[in-house]
DNA sequence: AGCCTTTGACCAGCG
DNA sequence: TCGCTGGTCAAAGGC
């Protein structure tokens, strides 16, 4: 960490830990095959608005035994809001439920001199325990890489990026297996990167359908959404004061930002007409404004821009709240579509039980990207199968309405109390265990090479 | 003709 | 004060 790192560190009112992350590789020495396994615990501890890497010499765990050593290398990436969005969640779930790659995932790996030094691309088992939903989170990025200057002296690093776009406080325990063979062979899964959940309907902020729309709030009430557009904000509330501004007065102001694959840009059951577009500062790609299509003076903002590092993946920014429901017959709308233009009338700011999903109206971006890294090491073999693999999270969208159907009034009056917290952390708990089921059975449908 | 996108201009915030 | 940045406007163009 450096110097001013630490001086930022000293200046935070709050912050918040991430609970331990436990890295538990096993080691199987090629000559006796007796395990050997190392546990390392590391305490993280998130630093908004700032990129921290932790992690160094103090974060490695020496095995004298086995002259193995590793280091973890956190790095959290957070937005500058992401501690004020944390305040505002209500909608919390706590599943404990554990991710395993299958074994026929395994590839191999030929060790063909023990006595120079290999490098290779190593399984990562995740075990993910969530303890507030992730809206739009790469759960962990992982690159592993084991050199083996002899079978009996392995040095192992793994290398994790832990990124939270959002809202996101869970523990990520990792455990590593390699076990050469009698062949000298080491068996290892192909090698799980990414675990995307784009599980957006959970929070009302993002404005999906499965959420109720709330209405007008009391002022002492916070805000789900920062209202940075006093301009257009100013039509729909006449009592406050009029700014003239055609740009957010605080950065700290931005609203929630997801990563959506290309595919899953226009798909967000709003319509929205595009209004500008401008190239940013840095970045290769033009950023895309759009506005609410439904009505004139809806504040609503959606911003869409590529993603610097990641092909096929765009930066989705949403600001502002609609300041109505869903039109009727808004089917799987998009981005530059004129399909189901609403009336002028606005429609009444209430929401039928349970038509998030069950009506069938609304095409949701709930989908899990799963992405493989393609090997680097020439060593390791080719990987014929497709490296990103979606999941529709067909079982949450079920159950969504059943969430809502019988709160939906509380909720739409304003914030949660503690009954509905209950209730609908039970509820999301349940949901997010079953797509972790399914993502387990589907993970043992990766083809063999 | 209507709707949406494109694109340059405008303008407020900020350093 | 000034220049840069980025959010918005609105005319023009395309479909």
């Amino acid at each position: 960490m450096q110097p001013n790192e630490l001086t930022e560190l000293e200046k935070l009112t709050t912050t918040r830990s991430i609970p331990t992350t436990t890295i538990i590789p096993t080691i199987f020495n090629n000559t006796t095959s007796s395990p050997t396994t190392i546990v390392s615990t590391l305490s993280m501890t998130s630093i908004p608005t700032y990129i921290t890497t932790i992690g160094n010499t103090n974060n490695s765990v020496h095995n004298s035994k086995e002259s193995s050593s590793f280091s973890y290398f956190p790095t959290l990436i957070k937005q500058q809001n992401e501690l004020t969005e944390l305040e505002k969640l209500k909608h919390n779930f706590n599943p404990n439920t554990t991710i395993s790659i299958p074994t026929n995932t395994f590839s191999t790996f030929n060790i063909t001199n023990p006595n120079t030094t290999n490098t290779m691309i190593a399984p990562i088992y995740t075990t993910n325990t969530f303890t507030t939903p992730t809206l739009t989170s790469t759960i962990c990025t992982h690159t592993t890489t084991t050199t083996h200057p002899t079978m009996n002296n392995t040095n192992i690093s793994v290398q994790g990026t832990n990124q939270y776009p959002t809202i996101s406080n869970f523990t990520i325990p990792i455990k590593q297996q390699i076990q050469p063979n009698n062949n000298n062979q080491v068996f290892f899964p192909k090698h799980l990167t990414h675990i995307e959940m784009t599980n957006l309907h959970f929070d009302r902020t993002y404005n999906q359908p499965s959420v109720p729309q709330q209405l007008p709030r009391e002022s002492n009430q916070l805000p789900l959404v920062p209202q940075i557009n006093s301009q257009v904000l100013s039509s729909t509330h006449p009592q406050e004061p009029q700014h003239n501004s055609r740009k957010r007065k605080n950065n700290n102001q931005m609203g929630l930002e997801g990563h959506v694959i290309e595919e899953k840009v226009k798909e967000d059951s709003w319509t929205w007409i595009k209004y500008g577009q401008k190239p940013i500062n840095g970045s290769p790609h033009p950023r895309s404004y759009y506005k609410c299509n439904s009505f004139s003076d809806c504040p609503a903002r959606k911003m869409v821009q590529k993603s610097k590092t990641k092909n096929n993946t765009y930066v989705v920014t949403y600001k502002s709240d609609h300041d109505h429901i869903k039109p009727a017959g808004n089917l799987n709308s998009m981005i530059g579509t004129s399909l189901n233009k609403s009336s002028e009338t606005r429609l009444p700011a209430t929401r039928e039980p349970g038509s998030s999903s069950n009506v069938g109206n609304f095409h949701l971006p709930n989908v899990a990207v799963l992405q493989f890294d393609q090997p680097e090491s020439s060593n390791v073999s080719n990987f014929r199968s497709p490296n990103v693999m979606m999941l529709q999270f067909d079982q949450l969208e079920s159950n969504n309405g059943q969430i809502f159907a019988d709160e939906s009034d509380k909720k739409i009056t304003g914030s949660l109390d503690d009954d509905d917290d209950a209730i609908l952390l039970e509820k999301m708990k349940t949901m997010l265990e079953n797509f972790l089921v399914d993502f387990k059975h589907i993970m043992a449908l990766i083809p063999l090479d």
